[in-house]
DNA sequence: ATTAAACTTGCAAAATCTTCCAAAAACTAT
DNA sequence: ATAGTTTTTGGAAGATTTTGCAAGTTTAAT
């Protein structure tokens, strides 16, 4: 078995049961104590988990309680530095928009403390926020799409086009130099709203997106402020998006 | 077991019992009562907890109207009947309003294929249908209340007055011959605006809300058409209630 | 005031943690 | 393939934490 299966084996039977002694995991996977011991360093430093005398804590308990999670983990790396980075382009006290969509949330969730208004469509982000007094998020009204855990409809867009913003992060299925398009034709719509409500734009896509194009045409290229993406995305066509007074930002 | 575990369980079952002694904590996780001693000491640092001669009780007898907690065993039988008893109620392909509250998302979690389109404005609602294709799920825009996962403010009234449905279900602070009252002012608008949506009203109230009033002040008895509660609710008030032309429901 | 139960403190035994090391496995470059 | 290098693994020694017990003190109830 692969270091990193295990790992996941470990996550996934903590998510089961909450709490689990060193002996009972060491014997689920079938290693030594001394490298479950070490396992559990590394899930904690990932922050899924946490030590404690003689075993391991789930640090967010399951039950449906706040519980949408963005359970996607393709380019979870990638995603969260791209995420992070965006997050620091944030400044104290200003109003985000933040999107749906896995990047988007990534970003939502290195904005704890530095935002003061969230607003979002997102119920992954919303339950992020769920119990944090330091930031007001606002949830634009809509109807729950399923699976991904989107608010849609005409009552998701009306309630963001009363609302502004300094700054929205959002995410999008595909860039080219034509514009950034999306999967989702009821998605297109918020995101338009989104984009008149906001002053700067700030599009996170990974590496995966450029050069693809989605069914659905979001945008052009100059409505977008800057682009945060990862190191594996294409030169060429960073070069090219350069050219059209946008910041690139390379997230590693 | 390890420590941290042996907390929790002892901390769980304080908030079903509310008082427990030394002994029967110690047996319960099997530990020496030294250690529970312990246990108790630290709990009580953090605030949950207060030690007594002989045990230890819980500092707030946690009326469940502060936090919302899907996994809140408090009164968990009773609710959860509650629950089922009201879903009962719902006809194929009616439309219902969930109010926030523990008692009504334990009404929701029976509602799955029942009702055709719900209307609600709590977090932990939503996410119980998050990924159910079988009903529509509309969720009123709002600020997130933080810890009860409510969705409150304007938004969330103006897009409930929007609504329509066929059936609300209710949950409150407490119930008088004066009325149905609740412990959050910013509740009430939106409670009042549900009211006004809804053509059936039925309110879940456990037995522990029956002679209880909480500060603020939510309708009178006559707007209620049917209460759903458990079998240990005072007589007294239940044959003066149905005196006004309401039907009242023992779940069991 | 008296007494039994419960509490605190200190201590030694047991369990668990960290750190280090050598063997095993995986990877690289010839 | 093979030899050398790096990474990962399992275990052992010593430090740290937790646990149960016992002696002495405090509390509550008669």
């Amino acid at each position: 078995m692969q270091a990193e299966e295990r790992q996941f084996l470990i996550e996934q039977h903590l998510q089961k049961v909450e709490f689990a002694s060193l002996e009972e995991l060491s014997e689920k996977v079938d290693v030594s104590i001394s490298t479950v011991r070490r396992d559990l360093t590394l899930l904690e430093t990932r922050g899924t988990i946490r030590r404690t005398h003689g075993g391991a804590r789930l640090i967010a308990p399951k039950s449906d309680e706040f519980t949408f999670s963005a359970r996607d983990t393709h380019q979870l790396t990638e995603k969260d530095a791209i995420g992070r980075t965006a997050a620091s382009l944030i400044k104290p006290n200003q109003g985000v928009i933040i999107d749906a969509g896995t990047t988007a949330y990534h970003a939502a969730k290195h904005l704890g403390g530095k935002a003061s208004h969230i607003i979002t469509n997102s119920l992954p982000v919303a339950n992020h926020f769920g119990s944090d007094n330091s930031v007001e998020v606002l949830v634009t009204g809509g109807v729950i799409y399923p699976r991904l855990g989107v608010l849609v409809g005409p009552l998701a867009v009306e309630s963001l086009s009363m609302m502004h913003a300094d700054i929205a992060i959002m995410s999008g299925g595909g860039i080219t130099l034509d514009g950034v398009t999306n999967s989702h034709a009821l998605l297109i719509d918020i995101q338009r709203a989104m984009l008149k409500s906001a002053q700067h734009i700030i599009f996170c896509l990974d590496h995966t997106k450029f050069n693809r194009r989605s069914v659905s045409h979001l945008c052009e290229i100059k409505a977008i402020d800057t682009i945060v993406t990862d190191n594996q995305a294409p030169k060429s066509l960073i070069e090219q998006l350069q050219k059209s007074d946008m910041k690139i930002m390379i997230a590693d």
